[in-house]
DNA sequence: AGCGAGAACGGACTATAGTCCGGTTCATGG
DNA sequence: CCATGAACCGGACTATAGTCCGTTCTCGCT
């Protein structure tokens, strides 16, 4: 399956669908924002969204579907400029250098919405894996990984080192500095096939 | 702090709490193996072993603190070859071939109890980077890593890879041999001050 | 043996995620 | 403009994790 095609395709809807979609996302992003993204349960989100549970757990599953709904703008500027922005993020520039851009800018991402991306990623046991995202980074970064013995693996390491729950429970002890130096040592020395 | 102060001390315990612990840990072993760790609810649980579920929770903690009073003995006999079982696992091999000797003997342990480890490590957000496991094994191999720029962060790193929930999740798509491999690789290359 | 302080017990209680289904609203074709 | 069925709505309902606190049991001390 081509690249491309892991993202996802936006489906029809009916008006009063749009209409309360809008607000429940509206209404989680306010709330999120003011009371962190642990403190606000479902319910609290329905009734600022003026719509019931049930609504709010057709459209979007459960919390880490919410989330990821907030984060899915975001993340398509992303996608996007991996698919086809300028080099080295784009297509143009070595992979070696490609790989490290990457992880740059994903560490940005990563960095600015630490607790969504953290609970779009844990609140269902190995939700993280299952979501189109995560099979859209691994299939790029193996592509570039070419140098490793074992792209697919070496793709899937360097990811494990950008799981939010990892990023975020790090972060106190090594720093943000520390941390993107390490993650970019990571990612060079994944793409090489190494000495012995 | 030295190394050995972060395993955990045994604390002197009342009769019927020993007697209860044995209880709950024996039924809890059994229910867990019948119907797997994510299957059974701790009202089970306490019901089975006869205690109210008060008892349990005081005892443990939560569930993830269930899976980890299961996973001690295990791990304790892991953390002694470490500390002072033979090379290459143990003193007196080179840091490289112990580190290595580290990822193998900690993916044995982690294979044969993927669920139960699971469970210990997600129960609660940042639960695996509370527990003193997790502090041992991390300074372990940042002392075996030193021939990293950042043995800290390369330490966080290659226990990143080996984290229940992304192991159990890359399994299906890599199988055991290139998981193995693959992680061998990793710890090898990041003991090393990498190329440019 | 008897006793008192404090640790441990247990089950009723709360909070929250997630499900279900009878009623309502929208969009399309006549 | 209206009929019609598919899609959507909402809130009562269930299941489970985790808390609370009055009661009971241990164990060291006299």
């Amino acid at each position: 399956m081509p690249l491309e095609l892991l993202r996802t395709p936006p489906p029809k809807e009916r008006a009063d669908a749009a209409r309360n979609r809008a607000a429940v996302l509206d209404a989680a992003a306010r709330l999120f924002a003011e009371r962190g993204v642990e403190a606000v349960t479902m319910d609290q989100v329905a009734t600022a969204a003026g719509v019931g549970k049930g609504t709010l757990f057709r459209r979007f599953g459960d919390k880490a579907g919410l989330a990821a709904a907030l984060l899915d703008a975001r993340e398509r500027v992303l996608q996007q400029a991996v698919l086809e922005g300028p080099p080295p993020l784009g297509p143009g520039a070595p992979n070696a250098e490609r790989a490290v851009a990457f992880v740059d800018a994903y560490l940005d991402y990563l960095l600015e919405h630490v607790a969504l991306v953290r609970m779009s990623e844990t609140a269902a046991p190995g939700a993280r894996y299952r979501i189109g995202a995560y099979r859209f980074w691994h299939r790029h970064l193996a592509i570039l990984l070419d140098g490793s013995p074992d792209p697919e693996h070496a793709s899937h390491a360097v990811l494990a080192a950008l799981a939010a729950e990892h990023v975020a429970s790090i972060l106190p002890d090594v720093g943000e500095e520390r941390l993107r130096a390490g993650v970019r040592r990571l990612v060079a020395s994944a793409g090489t096939a190494d000495p012995a």
